[in-house]
DNA sequence: TCAAGAACCTGACATAAATCATTGTTTAGG
DNA sequence: CCTAAACAATGATTTATGTCAGGTTCTTGA
């Protein structure tokens, strides 16, 4: 286990809807919490568990995805430094209907539900400011329908690694910080794996996309974004 | 205009949010509520507009969609009896996502925000009960993800009709309450309506679905269900 | 350092679904 | 009651994408 922080410390925190607790809430928070390290592939929760409370990412990035019939996984978000998961569920006080593993090593913060849910009852800028960022989610997931329904693999393939880019950065090299499996990009435009691939391959030939052992970069960001526009 | 009520005697509001308003609270919004009726067809706010409060449907149902580039609209929702309209556009404070348009003749009552905000700000267990109602619709939208992207048109078809029935409720001679053009049908199942058309035909052949003048119903529910399920 | 398993790549083929074109059928409004 | 206009239906064709099958190249751990 890493060295242990307090909340009250935590720089992370200003990001999330944590920042809007009083003192003596985020001490209960601080006092309770559990600071986890999980290793890449490691799930952090699985579809249909029942979840006794919130984690907060420290680090690293987590796939939140969703079983369907077929077998094949859905990702629905993609979670970074500051992002609550599971707060749906502990909102509506139902079994997750999200799966969250991680696709970096991680640290995450568990957060027990009572130290929450007390507070949500007696602190309205709180809730306030939970309803605000799934306010934000609810917009984003309307749009990934809207695209899902209505653009090409292609289209989706171009405007993933633009979401990467302004999610996730860039090193110096211009390769993206966060390296996804071509499978796990599949699954989050939702297509084949081999179709991904081959789009990919035919972007790098296209100079649109560059390579480097397992790392990707964006070379030609205009004429991805144009495709994903539909020219 | 039709006969004003007081929101204080009104029962439609046990179905959401308002319910957890205090006497005082529920003055104020019934003091500055306005209730307007729409036609069939006429839209109640649209895409990019600036909302100054929510809309609580009465009567009648509203389809919200979202324009693509292509010029296709996708139906994210339909709201009925009860629903609140607009909350998240307040709630960001961004201008709204959606597009509403009146599927039936409807009766709406317009909440300023002001009646609203206020509220959110003092009473925890309304703004809870909004956080509740939203977490919700994301979890529907989380599925809708899936199956825009696992399932056939034909499955989704399949849904949409249980959808509707489960919903919307079916009449006595076994036809859905609700009834939508096949356009409309295919773009809540993000398809061409051609290809919509042609399965519905299908269906009926089989004997899943029956039609008479406009209206469709659902014969072979379990079918659906197992078609919808891939068998 | 070698073997086994992932991950990645590519071709051939099948098929679901979009598109284009045409016709029939309702529905509302003058 | 009649005529546009909207809606529904269906055929022919094309295209995008999934599937299957066979590779190669990386990675990892014994």
């Amino acid at each position: 286990m890493s060295k242990e922080q307090r909340c009250e410390q935590c720089i992370i925190r200003q990001f999330n809807s944590l920042r809007a607790m009083s003192k003596e809430e985020l001490k209960r928070v601080s006092d309770t919490k559990i600071t986890r390290t999980i290793k890449k592939g490691e799930a952090i929760f699985e579809e249909g568990e029942k979840l006794n409370g919130v984690y907060c990412v420290r680090s690293g990035v987590s796939k939140l995805s969703k079983l369907s019939e077929n077998g094949k996984d859905q990702i629905v978000k993609l979670a970074s430094k500051g992002e609550v998961m599971g707060q749906r569920s502990v909102i509506a006080e139902e079994t997750t209907n999200l799966s969250a593993v991680a696709v970096d090593d991680m640290e995450v913060c568990f957060i027990p539900k009572d130290a929450i849910v007390g507070t949500m009852h007696n602190n309205p800028n709180f809730t306030l400011e939970v309803l605000r960022h799934m306010a934000h989610d609810l917009k984003e997931a309307d749009d990934v329908i809207v695209n899902m329904s209505q653009k090409t693999v292609k289209q989706r393939i171009a405007e993933a690694f633009l979401y990467l880019r302004n999610n996730f950065g860039e090193d110096t090299d211009g390769y993206l910080k966060l390296t996804l499996s071509r499978e796990d990009i599949a699954n989050v435009v939702g297509t084949a794996t081999e179709s991904c691939i081959r789009i990919i391959s035919e972007f790098k030939k296209k100079g649109f996309l560059k390579s480097s052992g397992k790392k990707l970069g964006i070379v030609d960001a205009k004429k991805l974004q144009e495709l994903a526009d539909g020219f």
